[in-house]
Order: C-alpha cells, then sequence, then structure tokens
DNA sequence: GGAGGGCAATGTAGTAAGACATAGCCGCGA
DNA sequence: TCGCGGCTATGTCTTACTACATTGCCCTCC
C-alpha cells in the first residue's frame, strides 16, 4: 500500500507551480529538500497517523486530499479539517508524546516526509521558515475556530452550505475546480462527522439544499450552482487571497 | 476603564514563580522585556480585541480570565476557548488584516501588550522564541480540536463534565484553585455559548448533574467532588504535566 | 450470473435540545 | 424602599435531530 517514490526535488515542487504559495529563498528550499527524508504514495482511506501514535515525523502533503480527526472511546468520530495539498501535519505531536488525533486519505496521496528532530535546526538556522511554520499552524487553527463556530452555532443546512463553499473555495484557489466541478471525494459519513451530524440527517439536509438548486452533485463532481446565495446561507466571510507559505 | 500599570520586569513575573513555565535564557528575558510597550489593567467584561479590528498587537494575558469568541451577523455567539494567565493572544492578525475572533475579558485582568511588528526580530534573533509562539499555536489549537471533539460528538452532560474538568484542570497547573474550590467567573450564558447549547438547555443540564453529586457550585467557587467520574463521564484524557512557554 | 460490500435514499418513531414565557433572587443605585 | 438589571430556575410546547430498519443502486470479485 505505503510505498516510497523518487523524491521529487523541492525546486521544482508542482505545488510551487500553481502560484498560491509565497516564494521563498533558494538557501530556504535547499534546506527543505536536504530536511525531506522521503516521499510516501499511499492508496485512498490510508492512516497517515492514527491517534496514540508516537511516531515522531512531520508531513507535507503534496497531492490528494486527507482529513483529521479524533474518535471517542465508544467510537463517536468527528473531523476536525480536511487536508489539501500543501498542509502540513504532525505539528500536535511536538505537545506530547503522542498524537492527539489521526489522520486518514480520501484518496491516493503522495507526502513529503520530514524527521521531526530537523525541527529545531530549521529555526534556528532559517527563522523565517520557522515564522511560516507558526503561520501554517495558526491557519489551521483559524479554520478548526470556523468549524467550531458551524458546529456550535450554525443549523444544519447552514453546517453543510458552509462547509461546500470553504473546501470549493480552498480548492479552487489551488488550481483544483476543473470545468466539469470539483473531484470532491466525501461520503455523506464524512460530512457527518465534519459537522456533527448524524448521517441520516445530513442525507436528508443535503437533497433539500440540491433540491433548492443550490449545489449539483454528478458522479463525485461538485458544481455551486449559486455560490452567492451559497455563501449569503452560510454566513462566510472569505479571507483575502494571498500566497501562502508551503514547508 | 483600560489604564496603564507600572511594567512589571519580565524577571520577576510572577507567572514565572508558580513552576508552571519554562525556564529561558537571560537573553531572551530580556528581549521580551524589551519588546513589551506596556502594561494594561482592564475590569471585567473589557474587550480586549473585536471582531474585525486591525489593531496589530499581541498580548500575554498575565492576570484574569478572558474568552475568544465569534459571533454570526445575526447575533449567534460562539465560544472558541477561555483564556488563563500565560496565554497568547493575537496570533491570528497575521493572517488577516483584521481579527478574526474578538476577546473579551469575565474578570478583572492585566495583560502585556507587544507590537506585532517586533514579531520578526524575534524570529530572527532568538529563534526558541519563535519555536516557543509556534509550540503556543499549537497548543491553543489542540484545545479547539477538543472543543470541536466536544460540540460536535458528546451529548450536553458530557460536554459540560468536559469543560468543568479541563478548565478545573488547567486552572489547577497555575496554582488558581484554592481550598474552598476554584474561583469560575462564568456564567450559564457563556457555557452556552461555548458548547453550542442554548441557555436554558445548559440550565437544566448543569442541574441534573449537580443533583448527580458530581460538582457544587458556591459564590462562584466550583469543587469537583468526583473528579474521576467527571473524567469518565467527558471521556477526558489529560496530557501530560510539562512546563510550558510564557512569551 | 450471483453474492457481497459500500453508499445513498427514505420512512417511522423516539428523544434531546431549542423557543418562549415567567418567576424568583440578589445586588445596586436613586 | 422601590425599581431595575443581570442571572438562575422552571414549566410547557415545539422541533430539529437521532436511532433504527429497510430498500435500491452500482461496483467488484469470484
Amino acid at each position: 500500500m505505503t510505498h516510497m517514490s523518487p523524491k521529487i526535488p523541492c525546486k521544482q515542487c508542482p505545488l510551487r507551480a500553481t502560484g498560491a504559495f509565497s516564494a521563498n529563498t533558494d538557501s530556504e528550499i535547499e534546506f527543505i529538500e536536504h530536511m525531506k527524508k522521503r516521499e510516501i504514495s499511499v492508496g485512498a482511506g490510508s492512516s497517515i497517523l492514527r491517534e496514540g501514535d508516537d511516531r515522531k515525523e512531520l508531513f507535507t502533503l503534496l497531492s490528494g486530499w486527507a482529513f483529521r480527526y479524533r474518535t471517542l472511546s465508544d467510537g463517536r468520530r468527528q473531523i476536525f479539517n480536511f487536508l489539501l495539498p500543501g498542509d502540513f501535519i504532525g505539528l500536535q505531536h511536538q505537545l506530547d508524546a503522542r498524537h492527539p488525533h489521526g489522520v486518514e486519505t480520501l484518496t491516493e496521496s503522495t507526502l513529503c516526509v520530514f524527521p521531526s528532530d530537523r525541527l529545531w535546526d530549521l529555526y534556528r538556522t532559517h527563522p523565517a521558515l520557522g515564522f511560516d511554520i507558526t503561520w501554517l499552524t495558526a491557519n489551521e487553527e483559524l479554520i478548526v475556530d470556523e468549524n467550531l463556530l458551524s458546529v456550535g452555532r450554525r443549523s444544519a443546512t447552514e453546517r453543510i452550505a458552509m462547509l461546500m463553499i470553504h473546501l470549493y473555495k480552498r480548492a479552487e484557489r489551488l488550481g483544483m475546480v476543473e470545468p466539469d466541478g470539483l473531484r470532491l471525494p466525501l461520503n455523506q459519513q464524512h460530512i457527518a462527522d465534519a459537522l456533527g451530524l448524524s448521517l441520516v440527517h445530513t442525507n436528508k439536509t443535503l437533497k433539500r439544499l440540491n433540491a433548492a438548486g443550490l449545489y449539483t452533485l454528478k458522479d463525485g463532481r461538485l458544481k455551486l450552482v449559486n455560490p452567492a446565495a451559497m455563501a449569503r446561507l452560510a454566513d462566510y466571510y472569505a479571507l483575502p487571497l494571498r500566497p501562502r507559505p508551503l514547508i
């Protein structure tokens, strides 16, 4: 399932070509490339990190979709966030001997793997990269805040509208939206677990939103028919599009 | 309401005396002290940051309680987290021109104020402090994750149990628990807004937990009668007690 | 071609939680 | 001493959401 891939040189990183990420100096990119231990490719539904793991590694999702979650001891699961290319994984690990959450892929994915014991070197020799890592962490927190607002205070309909528009915008920025829509690899159980809803209620609410003509979903391709109405429904406020760091 | 206080030298910071925080070198403490622009004291219910603010400042809560929240345009409010002494405020601001959330005090509080344009200097000249800031950010995210798990997947009873034990443990670590219990400056509306519940339902659930003998709350003093039962109810997992950074 | 698994759709019934209204308590200030 | 505002308490009614059960569709695998 998991296997090593030939290591793509960071200088030719396909993500950097999208324009969504901020530039780095040659020295910084060399450092990242040197720190990058290997690259792995995994299938859909693979576990990258398990809850309670003590693996000391950091990852950058290079391609594919994944999600971060945690389960209660009786099996109830909450998805914290969905991960898209460029997202950084594993920092929480610094806080505890074990990983507080799990990470699982939704599609075939490739990931860059970094040993976490090089992290301190990174801060010491390239403070700008250290700053970038803080940025990425703060950004992740911002998204979780937003999800908490959804789950805590939005209705089921609003939550789904919010999730759709939010994922759509994030993917759009990475150039993942194609003419026939966005390939959305979530099933209804994922949506339910991300939004704190039951599977059945998610299904019914999705149908209602669909019947209202707000979106179409054919063969896993999502199209927002009326993004403005969707955004209004969700009380969505878009952050300005600025290049973001990439490690 | 807000007024400047005489600046406490960081070396004699009362928080450092609690033992809950990790040590810093003299040079680091000098840098922090130099970066600290001023100190402010505010009353209970003061707004430190408003949603949408464009103030470019960072804060450390030196004493008192506060909370971080956001409101939807129709007024529904979600509290993301409660802030205790030592918590760092304002980093999200780096991501956008405006502050995505508000911060309000629950008690009289004092805060250290740092200009955010010194932040880059901090990373450059004291990488270990940069690392600490990442740590604090990741830690905040961890707590929000936990809250999202509560609001998304725990029952009302479990949510309240979780909130109580979580706040209790955090406060305990800072030496804020006194023989007659912990001074808890939240009202039921705060609890409701943090847990995604209505005020009425919060009230009834509190009463039930109280009747079950799990806690007592007299004159704002919280005591956990049976912390183990509370923890079991909440499926609570405590992070190991390690010293944490302080800026 | 049939069995089986993963997923969406739908009906029914039950319940946890919300909405609304009201009342009591307490501290505070005029 | 009275009224007022902030907070907790409680009752009743409603509903959004969950739990459970079933059906149907589309794959894939033998």
